[in-house]
DNA sequence: CTACTTACGAAGGAGCGCTTCATTAGTAGC
DNA sequence: GCTACTAATGAAGCGCTCCTTCGTAAGTAG
């Protein structure tokens, strides 16, 4: 809960120096006076400050605004591009990738297909494929990344260890983070891309400030992330968010209301059924509406779990399905309502498919702060 | 995630003060020179700051331990004795209240017993004599009460106001935190009974140091307590942990199996019946066990949509059936090893009926750091 | 009674933030 | 083109907090 040590002067300073980082990067370039003014510091202790970030390479001086009153003021820039974050999305039949300056502005982006079933070898090229093709896009090399954060289908242990995975055949028991970090000549990050999205949302997205969150991924598979407090909530063995696995939960089948439905015509692939099904529903074909009522009625059963287990402030749809929200918010809504003690906000996605990219970025984004500046967080209290 | 207020000196002490408090307080009477150790302070930094509280009144001297070599060293201690606090269980058939030291160190403790359907003045008046009961057992006054917390049955919203109490009738729709706050002169705070006895768990009990942590309330009725990162998890609307409202959960009429089991005689009070089946099955009683079997059937079904979400560290038992973990805790764990991906400690609470009463006073002790250093947190970090 | 051990207390110094004030570099008005 | 006004700058001086150092004090051990 908090650390026995105490703080000397240069740890006064370190955080001074964080404070006026983070105001710097949350308002763009500022004056020293507007800087002094938002840490609450004086004048002078600010330039002291700003200098040493300067010399530390931090923080730029930009070219004073014109046509002020006064004796012009200068002004300061967190470097955003004194590195670069790349965040990957490790989806069955799509491998997705980003940079992004240290602020988490993306930069390039690139998509590279990859069968499911695909060997081994043959994804994790892909993934390099995909990175490289960022770098390209944002002529920036290898080592000027920081972090690499990667989020992926499957379940993976506290070590960045494949312990479960349906959809990709070759990811199981896969010991990812080892080989990623062959693969970049910097941290990498590994999480669960419901997790990731969770993220995404609580700082880009439609759950924008929300602390307690609950991310539904709703698609040919079924998965959830969580927000707890503002963080995302791992779990002690990574494992958080799996309620697909209880059969009560009635997750595991729901997809395939939708994908056998009678209103979807005959010779359309397997991976589209789902879609037609909603599309019809959409246009109000009764035999779909059905189907579509079936599958949020036990869509409805385990997110009424996680929403009385959690009691969140939102609950967000996301996920290949999410395209489909107007047809499934409200029926979902209904349910809910019936189900939960206090009803929680439902809201669809509105990143979409960049969700898990933008997460991973938000996630090397908010990881990059602890480098600055290590919470040590010391032993839980404990009775004395 | 972070204020933008820079530091000050003061502030830098105010840290350092609150350091030396928090070793202190863990680690009873120090010398100077064992505190400037522990804090990495110097001895005369540490020496300013021990004059600076013992004149604040939070620190005094004791006299030093004799038998040590050199020239004896001052030694202080938190005064733990400047105020007390309460802790109040308010349950259906019994108010237990206890009072502590500003260390947590329980002092007295009272129990009055109740009718659940007591009208709400009589009820009112049993948790006043609870209380008394302990100032007189301890002889102190209302006066020196610094915090009062309470745990009760009930759903209760962020306002302390209860929206939702099954057990208790009279319970409904009542402003409690407003009554409380008539009835002592201190801030009263006001939780759901099944958080604080996770919290107690995992600050004294069986739980020690895990930061996620699921308790389990098991008795006539059910209830969840969640402990996350190591901090009690109330969800947006104060209700969370709800799971009994979930049908799919089957927790709501789980107790029926160990109230109606054949084996119970006649004539057994309907609140004894569980206890009596309970009992029959630690003997052997074929019908009991199959009863209990059933029983853990259903508890199972809820407590694994816990484990496969949160994937905590630890499920503690507690609660009136907790008694008979014997019989519960092995058939609990063979059903979850089925159901969950990654298997959870599952243990018995060690606090037993203390359990509430000794989490409302750790939810006290801990309110009372906030009180010394506020963590006014800022709101969470949003796109740029 | 002496030697040893350990803590105490005072002195001096460095780092950090604050306030104050003369100075400077712009814009606005004539 | 000159003057008045505005707002930031830079330097000086102060106070607080922490640090190190050293002589002194108060015990125990022999």
């Amino acid at each position: 809960m908090a650390d026995l040590r105490g703080g000397d002067l240069s740890r006064l300073r370190q955080l001074n120096s964080l404070t006026a980082i983070r105001a710097l990067r949350r308002a763009g370039p500022l004056t020293l006076s507007a800087l002094a003014e938002r840490t609450g510091l004086s004048r002078p202790s600010m330039k002291e400050v700003a200098d040493e970030l300067m010399g530390l390479g931090w923080v730029e001086e930009v070219p004073p605004s014109p046509g002020t009153m006064g004796r012009p003021a200068r002004r300061y820039r967190f470097r955003a591009d004194s590195g670069y974050l790349v965040g990957v999305d490790i989806g069955g039949h799509n491998i997705r990738a980003a940079l992004s300056d240290l602020d988490g502005e993306i930069l390039a982006e690139t998509r590279q297909p990859v069968l499911p079933d695909a060997p081994l070898e043959e994804r994790l090229a892909a993934i390099e494929r995909a990175v490289e093709g960022c770098l390209t896009l944002s002529r920036t090399s290898v080592s000027d990344l920081w972090t690499v954060a990667v989020g992926t289908i499957g379940v993976i242990d506290v070590e960045g260890r494949v312990i479960y995975s349906a959809a990709v055949p070759a990811w199981r028991d896969l010991d990812l983070a080892g080989r990623l970090r062959e693969m970049f000549p910097c941290p990498v990050l590994i999480e669960n891309d419901s997790r990731l999205a969770a993220m995404a949302e609580t700082r880009r997205g439609v759950a924008q400030g929300a602390r307690d969150v609950v991310f539904l991924h709703v698609g040919r598979r079924m998965g959830a992330g969580l927000v707890i407090d503002g963080k995302v909530h791992r779990g002690f063995g990574a494992a958080a968010g799996e309620v697909a696995m209880l059969p009560e939960s009635r997750w595991f089948d729901a997809p395939e209301h939708l994908n056998t439905c009678a209103c979807v015509p005959e010779g359309v692939a397997p991976e589209d059924a789902a879609g037609h099904t909603l599309a019809a529903a959409r246009n109000g074909d009764p035999v779909a509406v059905e189907c579509v009522e079936r599958y949020v009625d036990d869509l409805a059963v385990g997110t009424a779990a996680m929403v009385l287990i959690l009691d969140p402030q939102m609950v967000v749809l996301g996920g290949g399905f999410s395209r489909s929200s107007d047809v499934l918010l409200e029926p979902l809504r209904r349910r809910l309502e019936t189900r939960c003690m206090r009803m929680p906000e439902v809201r669809a996605s509105t990143l979409g498919d960049e969700c898990v990219v933008v997460g991973a970025i938000e996630y090397a984004v908010a990881h990059l702060d602890d480098q600055l500046f290590p919470p040590d967080r010391g032993p839980l209290p404990v009775a004395r």
